[in-house]
DNA sequence: GTCTATATTCTGATAGAC
DNA sequence: GTCTATCAGAATATAGAC
């Protein structure tokens, strides 16, 4: 009787060198934009020849997809390290704004690719759009315990903070102008939607 | 002696093939992204062969310049009709949100070109960034007849507009879950800015 | 002002040897 | 699983005739 490995280091050797093609990929989104990343260029950074890359990835847009589903997974994981404390709502909506705005500016093709449809014939596959979705449960379970339960006032929540990062990036690239405004956005927000608490900041 | 005419006919003529071909590049950058414009295909519409476009633009990147302007300066006829009444300061700035949310949602990739870095290569000339900030000009006149003057409070206002328009396109594109949101948005905002009147819409 | 011809380079993708 | 060879096409831009 032969004992089975308990680990497959061939699947782990494979998924290493997909996770470096993705990392390729992010490197030349980041650099050039995202309609730049080419198989060529990225076949180089990770050495190999181009139609080499076809043996980890079925197309193009497969790479894409799978930085679509790494940049969600990352925004679900800084979301889950946001700890809400109901008795201070308002200071917890803050810690989420910032959270989310400071991992979304961080990179502006991961914003891009995870929120604008700056790629016309790309779609996420189902499993990449879980991916999304679980970071968006992340943030409604956040808002939930802050006392924030309505659909439409979870809108306005995201319609918020979307705005605040569109304006950083098209307006005031790398510097605070709208981050600094998150506490004024989080304030507005909980005296629309009735959340008790003091105000963040003075009034005016 | 004689009279020279007092219309030049051969600039409006050039200058109507100049709109010809901005028009072309539009027509191919609703339908497939802006990306996907290439100077093959604007050819065909306006039946040139490639080559015989830079006659009226120098480069790919001139036409874009061309759009970027046009699209800009849409917006600011846009925001010119509208008539703010001081002493109906939520209404005027409702109409104002209306009709920039409008002009926005209505054509995806005007709105990506004129707010969003989706062209790499592309930046706007002078002359063209002067088209926006006209419009600007336009949108911050409007709040100041209706009493927003400070700096921040601008600010506030065009992330409230961006994020709503921002969230309509890439959550519900085609519908109306966040535009349906800006009388709520109006009422947040002159609340936090201290504007009077009467709300918009009942608290909750 | 428009044309033909061409330069130069790049693109994603497939076939098949090793 | 990576390679070479290749496909089939598209891209922007320039030169020079008419």
């Amino acid at each position: 009787m032969t004992a089975l490995p308990n680990r497959d280091r061939r699947a782990e050797r494979r998924e290493a060198t997909r996770l470096e093609i993705l990392d390729a990929a992010w490197q030349i989104a980041r650099r050039d934009g995202l309609a730049a990343v080419t198989l060529r260029e990225v076949g180089a950074i990770v050495g190999m020849r181009p139609p080499s890359l076809y043996s980890h990835f079925e197309s193009k847009n497969a790479i894409y997809d799978g930085m679509f589903a790494q940049a969600w997974a990352g925004a679900r994981v800084a979301l889950s390290k946001v700890e809400p404390d109901p008795k201070q709502p308002r200071r917890s909506l803050l810690v989420g704004a910032e959270t989310f705005f400071d991992f979304s500016v961080a990179d502006v093709a991961r914003y891009q690719l995870m929120s604008q449809a700056v790629l016309p014939n790309f779609e996420p596959s189902p499993e990449a759009y879980a991916e999304s979705q679980g970071a968006y449960g992340r943030m409604v379970a956040l808002m939930h315990q802050v006392g924030v339960r309505r659909s439409a006032d979870l809108d306005l929540w995201t319609a918020l903070i979307a705005g605040a990062i569109s304006q950083q990036l098209a307006n005031d690239f790398g510097g605070t102008r709208w981050r600094q405004q998150l506490p004024r956005l989080v304030d507005m927000f909980a005296d629309a939607v009735g959340l008790p608490g003091p105000k963040l900041r003075r009034t005016r």
